[in-house]
DNA sequence: GGTTTGTTATTTGTTGACAATTTTTCGGCT
DNA sequence: AGCCGAAAAATTGTCAACAAATAACAAACC
């Protein structure tokens, strides 16, 4: 007696009910209106962390029916994600063979963090110019964090990485340049994923590390402090080109160790 | 006796046979399977070239429906049509407001080339290290018509500009660094289109403009063959930041008269 | 008269079905 | 046994209809 749309609509009424693999806060139906959150944004938010997790390989088909399936909606929804993870580099599409996720070339991750070097070298430069009285106040804290993590030892790593990024952020936004500001939030993205990347250790923060890098971050505040655009942009620029130096070689020992393994 | 659909239906149809406003080459029901161009990729290109063309307003709302029953599809493309034009700037997609023609902020354009610049400078100096032996001579080419274009003032402006483009591009590609490459070309659209912009006159190659541009162009060449990345850097940044400089001053000048005429 | 609220109308979000294309599999051939 | 070709299955592309949300408008109230 069972039609076939039948199953499908029982799929979503379970999806929705039991929370399991529901989107979110969906959830129990009487809640209706607050979701602010479009539902392909939703969709793409979630599947962007399960691929930042590693449930996805990079090169895995994205099949639409079945992702949809899963969240217990429709198509359409799941394609619009798709376009969104295609905007954050997560995903490619491929116009008639569907999404994948994106691969994982370790050669870009350096040339990403080049770029990226070179963005915020210039992002310093123009906040120096810019000389918003409000930038040093907000700098200082998550720089004398970074100095007091680097002589104690007593951050751990992520949370080492995430101030970092907090004060990259910051003179990004200072630099009140928005086509830099946009730019540089996506390559992070891009960079950050990769660098979560699975089994990678991400404890590229050594101690001789940390101390290099407060050590660059205190030269940076002194020269947007004297205004000194120049020294600011190849100050921050030579911070990230040593920081990705300092991972690049990590890698390498961490790869050559894995095959020692073998 | 003609039900709803009856008339959607017979537009489509009309717009299919008599071949105005459709799509491109989709035409005649009997020319079936090449196309090549995905449908919304089709519907994205035409409508890219008439927002640059003016016709479609910065801050223009462009409803769903009508454009679908203007190209003579269903939404469903049209809308994905939008994530594509968002992607390379056009438009912004406000969640549940549509999709309206980006604004134009003068301020973000000049943004945009300090950004373009120093991108190309980091491309100038990886090029340079990459030391590809193809690239001087493809190189040639375009520089020695900028050069020559300089001398005799005898090819117009948008040509001169798309040689220049075709220079940058190629110092690009030879960077060997896909993401710079990337975020280059799509930097490079946006900035195109805004310099496009209507009854702006394009034509800021005036001789001593071309002039100083070709002498930037010897320097980087002969930088390039010299091995001299850093030289190589700081000239095409330099050539890029005095081409901004110019063009801002241009368009000051521009908008200066025009006010003057009030 | 201005503000607020209820109603209507337009526009986007979502869905399920159908069509076109691609990938896979199976059979036949060299 | 390996390879090429054709049918079948699976998957994406497109469509038209429905539902929800927003915007616009009108009327009533303060």
């Amino acid at each position: 007696m069972d039609d076939q749309p039948a199953d499908k609509a029982d799929a979503r009424a379970a999806a929705r009910s039991s929370g399991a693999p529901a989107v979110s806060p969906a959830a129990t139906e009487g809640t209706p209106p607050i979701c602010s959150l479009t539902l392909p944004q939703q969709i793409a938010d979630h599947l962007g962390h399960r691929i930042m997790n590693g449930d996805y390989a990079p090169g895995a088909r994205l099949k639409e029916e079945e992702l949809a399936e899963s969240y217990a909606v429709s198509r359409g929804p799941v394609r619009e994600a798709f376009r969104l993870l295609e905007r954050r580099g997560f995903v490619e599409i491929v116009p008639r063979h569907g999404a994948r996720v994106r691969e994982f070339d370790p050669a870009d991750l350096a040339s990403l963090f080049s770029v990226r070097a070179v963005l915020l070298g210039l992002a310093a430069r123009q906040a120096t110019e810019q000389a918003n009285p409000q930038l040093l106040p907000l700098l200082a804290e998550p720089v004398a964090r970074l100095r007091q993590s680097a002589e104690r030892m007593d951050i751990a790593p992520r949370e080492h990485a995430r101030i970092a990024g907090e004060a990259q952020h910051l003179i990004a936004r200072f630099s009140g340049n928005k086509p830099l500001l946009r730019t540089i939030e996506e390559l992070t993205s891009r960079a950050l994923w990769r660098m979560a990347w699975r089994d990678t250790p991400l404890d590229f923060t050594t101690r001789a590390r940390r101390q290099a890098s407060a050590k660059y971050w205190g030269d940076l505040v002194r020269a947007i402090k004297a205004g000194d655009a120049a020294r600011a942009e190849h100050v921050a620029r030579s911070l990230q080109e040593a920081s990705r130096d300092h991972m690049i070689a990590a890698m390498a020992a961490h790869r050559a160790m894995s095959v020692a393994a073998d």
